[in-house]
Formats: structure tokens, sequence, C-alpha cells
DNA sequence: GACCAAATTGCATACGTATGCTACAGTCAA
DNA sequence: TTGACTGTAGCATACGTATGCAATTTGGTC
């Protein structure tokens, strides 16, 4: 009798007839901040329990217009900086009823990539992607959905964005080569689109500036292992190659480094320091203990979720740029003991310690 | 006039008017399949890019019951297998027009994660994570929601599953070390409730039987890199340590070798062979270059997508276990030319080639 | 030119929930 | 006892699309 019907999902009428109210008292019960007396809300609960209830989050979207759903457009999982930020984004927005959709950005499409956003009524997008970010940006800003770039800075003042300091972690980087005695430094360079590249490779040049220095080579690698390789390679066979390398990002380092050791012969740090970007988890792994400025994950995330929220309640839909302050991990692959003016080339040179 | 009203969304209405049509004309238009004669598809076409109209999902979800969204539950992302499958899993969908929900299963909490699978009226549910997941996959497909397990074996009978052939993995493992002359094998065990390290172990035990060998030794690393460190030292440790050494993962793997030479000081492959299994991007890395027993994640992704296909035409809901072979990926952790019968702990020995 | 079949179209309604508004019950004070 | 006021419950409708059914148009044939 109070059965639902053998179709499928148990509705909000279902329960009302079962427990004798209204729908309307069953959707306020499982609404936090509806008046409900504690009576039919206990016969709610208890009539919904008995037919396993759910609310339906679809049904609830439409009369809402809240789907407290969050897309999230990536260009690929490779680097596992993004896998990493995902999980922990996923799990903060979790915490707060939210749920993310993914969104692989398929090369210059954005009208499709656009459209599939569109259509899911999203409360809000993260856009962790390379291509075509700044474009799809400001489309659904104009859409009025909140938008948060992450890990790059914001193409318009209309969206906002989390980004670490990557001006300050050029600094961070290059100082801490002088530091170690290096005075031949290269950059190796990410995507030349990228806002991360292009801070990241400002700070590089501006604390070598302060210290009289200059860069000695620059090579792209646009953030791809194999373009890295190669780069390193140029690098390695200059008459006079560099004693220090600054790598625009960890997985680009560690391709730099399988190059520099196992193919070139060069020992790290005795004859080339390494440092790099991201810290992502497999810098600290033994093999490679790489020194890198971190970028923490935990702290933009929340700064992510922050703005997220905010602009759910906020009409105004203020942009905010916040920026994360990046931190140097010292691992092996620079050595702070390394004596000034030797000689690059030693091959057995060993650093002090 | 045209203009839809100026809150938010164009709608199908909007359109309709629009185009001097109905409604159903402009839902028919967007719906393939359906019969519109080829002028009112252009005019309703026409209208809705002068409008901007995007089709509403939820919308259509509601009326359908087919939400187009596919949950995928995980556990974590630490292990790069799980962000490569997603990936490739999430573009296959994207093709199909699906899309992937994230859902991270925290802890024990089987009613908390399949509230929110339920609520999302999902087409779909993908499985990679290991705990929870048999009771989880019951109640969905008690739902009547498609389930597959990928990565791990089926619950019930009821339930689909994707797994790699692990026990044949398991022979090419325990074949490979005994080729290349070990004679002192040991175990480096998963989670041993994870259906993936139950069967690798017995495909191991089993192609060492066949060969008149046994494991010498055994260790649980459950999957954790920290715990795989400690497994291995005290395997290294024993009087007469192992010199051939099998890992549930690569994951796993990374932590031993690490553990291996730069903590023990042990030669890898002159003094212990190691392989693995996944053949995660980071096995092919210098540093590592490990042997390892790849799971093809196309092909895994693959028949993935196609269950969940199949199950959406067909009523029947007829599980399918499907069984992608594995392939044995000889790097430098292995030597096939290893002298036989040679002593183990040699320092310096060198392997052939 | 008329008639029949086939192809389109529009109408009306369903999907499951949220919420403004009205109606009503209960409390308390005068 | 009556009146005003507070707190709940229920009614009715909106959200945007899909689709069965009936009405209409189209196209073809004799």
């Amino acid at each position: 009798m109070s059965q639902p019907r053998d179709g499928r999902a148990v509705t909000s009428i279902d329960v009302a007839k079962a427990a004798g109210v209204s729908q309307s008292a069953v959707s306020r019960t499982f609404t936090p901040g509806t008046a409900v007396s504690e009576a039919t809300r206990l016969k709610v609960l208890d009539a919904a329990k008995k037919l396993g209830y759910r609310p339906n989050a679809i049904a609830r979207t439409l009369s809402t217009s809240r789907s407290r759903i969050i897309g999230v457009v990536l260009s690929t999982l490779d680097n596992q900086f993004y896998p990493a930020a995902i999980e922990h984004l996923s799990r903060s927005l979790q915490e707060h009823g939210l749920h993310v959709m993914l969104f692989f950005a398929e090369g210059r499409d954005v009208d499709g990539a656009l459209s599939q956003l569109l259509t899911y009524q999203l409360d809000g997008v993260v856009i962790a992607s390379a291509t075509l970010s700044s474009r799809l940006a400001r489309e659904c800003t104009a859409m009025g959905i909140p938008v948060v770039m992450f890990n790059r800075s914001a193409a318009s003042t209309q969206t906002s964005s989390v980004t670490s300091n990557n001006i300050e972690g050029g600094r961070l980087a290059a100082n801490h080569l002088l530091d170690c005695g290096c005075d031949r430094i290269a950059y190796l360079a990410g995507r030349s689109d990228s806002s991360t590249n292009r801070d990241r490779e400002a700070g590089v040049n501006l604390a070598l500036l302060e210290r009289g220095h200059t860069l000695v080579f620059r090579e792209d690698g646009s953030y791809e292992p194999a373009m890295a390789k190669e780069a390193t390679r140029r690098l390695m066979s200059a008459p006079q190659p560099p004693d220090g390398l600054i790598v625009a990002s960890d997985y680009m380092a560690f391709a730099a480094l399988d190059t520099l050791r196992n193919e070139l012969g060069f020992e790290v740090p005795s004859q080339v320091c390494v440092v790099s970007f991201d810290d992502v988890p497999a810098a600290a792994w033994g093999a490679y203990a790489l020194t890198t400025v971190a970028q923490s994950i935990p702290a933009m995330v929340h700064s992510t979720v922050s703005i997220l929220l905010e602009q759910f309640s906020d009409q105004a839909m203020v942009a905010r740029d916040v920026i994360v302050s990046s931190r140097l991990i010292v691992r092996s692959t620079t050595s702070a003991a390394r004596v000034e003016g030797q000689v690059k080339g030693q091959k057995s040179a060993r650093h002090a310690e």
C-alpha cells in the first residue's frame, strides 16, 4: 500500500504519503534552515528510512538552479601535481556537499568544451588547463558562473585566480643556486604561454640581476619531458656547459636528471646543481631527491574552495587573486657546501659534507 | 522582444518563440533520432544560435532519468596508475557524451558514499577504490545502476569487472626472475584484501611451484610505500637475503628500490633483481627503469566503457568479467644475462651487456 | 483532382523538488 | 471569552525538457 511504484525511485511524495504529511513537509525536512516541527520531522525521517528514500539531486537542481557540481577543466594528469591537487580539491569540496565533474580540454575546441560545461548548470568552474583557459574563463564569467583559475593567473580582472608566488619562487631558486656557488646558470623553460613559467623565469632573472649575474643559457622544454631531454642535451653539449640548472617544473626535472646522469654521465650536484618547481610527490623519492620550490597544494586548494563558497553567496562576484607563498625545499640535487670557484667538469669532484 | 528573460538562461521555450515553432520542435531538434523536418531544424538551430541557447542537461535528466554522468569511486590518486586510468576513462566517456563525477571514499562510511552517489541519478558507477567496494557495488546494482569494478574482481556475479590477468602476470614475473637465474625469490605483497594482490601472488606461487621453487620470503607492504620500505629492510637484513624481489606494485617498487640502493647499498640487478606490476609512467623513467608487468590502461578502459554502454541499452544487466592480458616489460632492474649459480652478495658484480 | 499513407507538428503532461502564500492551530494577554 | 500573534502545514506552481498521442501537413499515385 505505502509501497512506492514498483518502477524505480522512491520520491518525496511516496514518503509524504507514508508519513501522512504533505510533500512540502518532506522537502522541508531535508532542507536545512526551514521550519518543520520536531514531530513531523521525525515522522518524515522515519518513513523515509523505511522506504529507503534519497532526495533527488537532479530535481533539486532544477528547482533551485544550484547543482552543487564544480567543473574542473584539465588538459592532462601526466604531471603529478594535478592528480594531487584534484584529490585534495575533490575531498575538500565533498566536505561542503559539492562534487567534482571532470572535463578534459580537447585541443583548441573552446566551444565544444564550453557547451559541455554549460549544459550541466555548474555552480562553479576550476580551470587548471593550459590551453583555451582565458577564453573559457571569460565566457563562463559572462554566464554568471564563478570561475577560479588554478595555478595560472587570471585572464581578466573579472575572474579569480589562485597561484603560488612564482616570482618569489624563481628568486628562491636562483638565489639558492648562487649560494651553492654556481655561476653559470641556465633556465629550462616551461610553456611560454603559461603564467607559471613567465613568473618563475622573471623571478630567476630578477634575483640574478640583483647579484650581478645573468642567465647563461635558456632552453625551452614546454613542460614536456621529451622536450626537456632534448633541451638538456643541447645545454650540456655547449663548450662551457652550465653548472646550475633551473627547471620550470619537477616533471621536466626528472627527465633532465635522467639525461644528465644516465645518458650524459654528469654528476649531480657536484658538476651541475638542479633545482625546479612544484614539489611533486616523486621529487621526494630517493632516486631523485630533488631540490625544489614547493607549491602548497593544501593552501591553494583551501583558497580555491573559499573563493567558490564566497561567490555562491555574494551576488557581487568580486574576483580575487590569491597568491600562496612558495618555499624552497633543499634535497640532494643541490649542495650548499659547494666550493666557490670550483671548475666544472671535474668528473670526480664530490661535494663536501 | 524575442529576448530571453533578463534573469539567466535561455530556454527551449525562448527558442521556440523566436523560431516560431513549438517547444517540442526545439526539443526534437536537439534530440538525435527524432523526427524533425529539415526546415524547422534549421529555423530552430538558427534561433538557438542567435539566442545562445544550450540545452539544460539537468532538466533533460529529470525528464529522461538518464544523467549521462558516471560516478568514479576512488580511494586515492597517489599511485600513478589511477590518474592515468582516470584521464583515459574520462576522455573516452566524453566521446560518448558522458562525464565523470569523482567520489573519494572516506574510510568505512559506505552509507555516506552511497547516498552521495545515489542522489545524482548516475547512469553508471566505476569503482576503483579498495575500501568498501563490494558492499557499495552490491547496493548500486540493487538500485539498478550499472557497476564496473575497475582493477578489482567482482564482489558478486551480479556486478561486472575489468581486471588484467593478474595470475598470468604473477607467472610472468616469477618465470622471468627464474630465467634471470634468481633462486631465492621474495614477494612483497599488496593489501591482502585486494584481488589484485591475491591473484598476483597466486600466479607467482604457481609458476614457482611448476619449476620446483618456492617463495623464500613474503612480506606485507599493503600497497603503501612506507610499509614497502620497512618490508624491504626486513627482507634484506636476513642472513641469506633474497636475490630476486617481486613487488606487488610499481608504486611500492620505487620505495623498495630507493631503500635497496640508497639506504642499504645493494646493487640492482646484479645483487637483487626487482620486478613489479602496473607499468606506471614513472617505471619508464631513467632513474628506475623498472622491469614490470604492464596492465594495459587503454584496454581496461575500453572494456569498461563497452560494458557501461552495453548495460545502458540492455535491460538484462548481464554482468561481464573482462580480463585483459598482461605483458612483461623488461627494463634494467632485472638482467636476463645473469650468470646462473652466481653467488649473491658480490658487491661489484655487473650484469652483462 | 482526389485520396491514402507517411511524415511532421503541437498539445498536454510527466519528471521530483522547492517555496511563496494562505490557512490554520496554538499560545498568551487583556 | 476574545483578540492578536507566532509558528506550521498544505496548496499550487515553477524549474526546463522529453514524449505519447492526436491533429495536421506533405507527398505520391491513380
